[in-house]
DNA sequence: TTTCATTTATGACTATACTCAGTTTATTGA
DNA sequence: TCAATAAACTGAGTATAGTCATAAATGAAA
């Protein structure tokens, strides 16, 4: 069972036109093996880094996100228009930037808090479930996340995403091999792809209902239906013991 | 066999506050059962709109779209630039009202093109190739397109989607059903649903490429595999016959 | 035709994301 | 402590998507 993510990797990236040595310098009393690395400028941005996020995550909840400025954020970060731009690349980054690491931690504690003994599919329900209540907090604000999570800008935030998705990946690949190994699943297909599959399901239902097409009843009906029909497979191998309680699948438009 | 699509409505609907009746006025020879509404007004808004779309779509592939300009367009197709978005809420609204028909036309051809004489992967594989076909053209084009499929923001745009979506679901259920009257896949799976889980596994990898984290060759490869575990499912029933040439799985990224 | 009402067109204007030349602040080495 | 260097910050300025009051065009009625 290969676990989750090592998460990403020392916190802050900003706009990294540096190459600059390590070298340790005087204030650093070096503890530990660690070279302690925080001169008073290091310390710096990463606080303005810090008030920039916390700024922006309020304003976004508080007004939306197309209805917050970038002047506001700063404003209330307390920093210059121009600063916002050295720590984000766009607005939009920004808002990759801020919602990076709340979904990581929601998305991990879904895997966590699932049961191991408890049917697949309630597994995966279960997860995607929270995921599901984590983007209906705020349902205009997981609109704009997810249209930019999409299709990434940014080196930065390709590689935040990466992280999401290797875990999100991860996690589902580890129940699926659980089930494999458990005799449930068959043993030839590989994990990480059934998981990626599971995934792409949750994921074009999440923006079915997101968009308004499909109302969250709907939705969650449905996407239970659906993977239960992706677990079972579409081949007339056996009729096959249903893994899944049977639904009604009609219901057409 | 529940055939596609009964395509878009009347083909505009531009912006839609009129909701005049449609007095049969002097000018038009109500030829055929059609009442031929062309006043000059309606003509000259199709006119308009076309030029429109035509401008916007030479300058999107010369420029790029983040590189043109509403006003170029608007300039290009010799009108106002308060007009432009009088045909179109936003730019983004422009990009897609540009080039939802060309994509409707693609889809359909490619699912016209299929062979019904075809292992069911393989004519998957073959309508999927044919959308990336399409979407290989123009790789920064498509992932603009993309980004603003995800989430629509207008009804016009939303209704124009829904039409694609149900052109392409309604393609792959018929594949599926088909397969099911033959034999070939087990009867119980609703088709629409399969269909949407197929398609979402083909969206999602191919975000994945546009992305910029899969390369083409491995994205199609994966993809047939992906798709190929979907068909199979995951659940051991039967270890069953396999429906497509195996291939490595491996491949860690 | 002339009048009137309604739809459509227009470009000066506004709002705002983002840039950049110039300034401030931290760091380093003597 | 004091340059000298480099990094980080800044807000006035720019580019451009999108608005809106006004004007032109169209169609219907008289």
């Amino acid at each position: 069972m290969f676990c989750a993510v090592a998460v990403t990797p020392k916190g802050g990236e900003v706009v990294e036109r540096t190459v600059k040595k390590v070298s340790a310098g005087r204030p650093a009393a070096a503890r530990g093996g660690e070279p302690a690395r925080t001169g008073r400028r290091e310390r710096n941005k990463q606080e303005k880094r810090a008030r920039i996020v916390e700024a922006a995550k309020e304003l976004f909840g508080s007004k939306g996100f197309a209805e917050t400025t970038t002047q506001e954020i700063a404003e209330r970060a307390d920093i210059g228009t121009g600063t916002l731009f050295l720590y984000a690349k766009s607005k939009e980054d920004l808002l990759v930037m801020v919602f990076k690491d709340e979904m990581l931690e929601t998305f991990l504690a879904a895997f966590r808090k699932t049961p191991a003994d408890m049917p697949f599919i309630d597994q995966l329900m279960h997860v995607f479930g929270m995921m599901i209540a984590y983007h209906a907090k705020d349902v205009e604000l997981a609109r704009a996340l997810l249209k930019e999570v999409t299709i990434l800008t940014t080196p930065e935030r390709r590689h935040d995403i990466r992280v999401l998705m290797r875990a999100i990946y991860g996690g589902i690949a580890d129940l699926v091999a659980t089930a494999q190994k458990a005799g449930t699943f068959r043993a030839d297909a590989d994990p990480r792809f059934a998981a990626e599959n599971l995934f792409a399901i949750y994921y074009l239902n999440l923006l079915g209902w997101l968009g308004g097409q499909t109302p969250k009843q709907k939705f969650m009906r449905d996407l239970r239906v659906k993977l239960a029909i992706a677990i079972e497979g579409l081949a007339a191998s056996a009729a096959a013991k249903p893994v899944t309680a049977k639904r009604k699948t009609g219901r057409k438009s």
